[in-house]
DNA sequence: TGTACATCAGTGAACGCGCGTTCACTGATGTAC
DNA sequence: TGTACATCAGTGAACGCGCGTTCACTGATGTAC
């Protein structure tokens, strides 16, 4: 009797492979993260990969699209209280999971995956997460017009967006407090705004 | 009697190669900027350009600090107006400017160049930009303390930044109207709640 | 004004590296009879 | 229950590529005397 390591057929390989990526993501980020040192990490041959993705973009965009099944549930899974503060828990949410996977958030927004359309997964995964932040909005801006709605909501986005990529990516290296702390902060500031459009 | 170009020595061949990577950015992205093809492109062997830069990061932080200076004239190269009608204009340059050249925007702010205070020069060009943007803020806030201040700033910062990613990585492929609209639109929801905090 | 010589700015071949991917293969598994 | 055979999931060697960088060099330039 062997492990399912042990074994030649391996099990479940394909999941084994996302995880060993998650891994080599979180040490030496997305240039770290190569066909080979997946399948080294995995403990298998290097074309053994390509039994579950058709190339390494494949294995790319299915690492993002979990990262965006992540970040969706983590906006969802946000304390409920009253919409303003539902808002404003999203945005702290979205730039903590950034500062929590930097190197995963990169891969999901930077520019090494081009095309989501070529991924399907992938698309639907990022809609998911677009829609969970567009419900909050809706909530918080209950008499506003559809293009109101759609502004604030991409106001929303781009400024935990830029937070999130500032800190990612260590241009906001004076900071003393921690990124939800100013997460909230930034946020109090924009909800200013959005009151006085839909409250 | 030669041209310069035919001469063993080039005369200039560091503004030269700061100039080819320009080029080379536009074309093909920071991937596509190697020390190599940046010869290549100048006419130059491979080995000439350490004349000029002790390693890739060295011109890779050249190419950066270009950007940041540049990006900083055009931020004051904004045209006056009142104070509030400033921020917006200077976000929206911001945008312009990294929707016009998305590959030296990522380079200025994406992962590639980790320590800005290896490259003093870059260092220096990031915070004129910074402070070109502090200015405004303050022009736009004089009713506010400074700790506000230093929020609004970088709200401000955040929502153009974040803007700027989502747009130059695709993010926003849905989006009908030019990069400046939806600037100015946003901005303007940010600066209804600076208005509410400062004004 | 001429010249020896130091210094500067380039050349060119070569290195080792890790990558994605190709190719032909083989061991393990499951299914039809 | 046994067995032939198709299919699945892996192996392993090899390929060509472009990279950053090393090394030892050489042609051009400027300066002291």
């Amino acid at each position: 009797m062997s492990t399912a390591s042990e074994r030649y057929h391996h099990g479940d390989l394909r999941s084994a492979l996302l995880c060993v990526a998650l891994d080599i993501l979180g040490e030496h980020g997305v240039p770290g993260l190569t066909l080979r040192e997946v399948a080294r990490r995995a403990g298998v041959s290097p074309m053994a990969p390509y039994r579950h993705f058709t190339d390494k973009d494949a294995l790319l965009a299915a690492v993002a699209e979990q990262g965006f099944r992540k970040l969706e549930q983590r906006l969802i899974d946000t304390p409920h209280a009253d919409p303003r503060a539902d808002l404003v828990a999203q945005c702290i949410a979205y730039v903590g999971f950034a500062c929590e996977e930097p190197a995963l958030y990169r891969l999901m927004f930077g520019p090494f995956l081009r095309r989501f359309e070529d991924h399907p997964g992938l698309k639907d995964a990022a809609l998911g997460t677009k829609a969970a932040l567009t419900r909050a909005i809706a909530a918080a801006t209950p008499g506003a017009g559809d293009p109101t709605r759609q502004d604030v909501a991409l106001a929303c986005w781009s400024l935990a967006h830029g937070l999130a990529s500032l800190l990612v990516d260590g241009r906001l290296t004076g900071a003393a407090a921690t990124p939800e702390a100013i997460a909230e902060r930034l946020t109090r500031v924009l909800s200013v705004g959005v009151d006085n459009i839909g409250g």
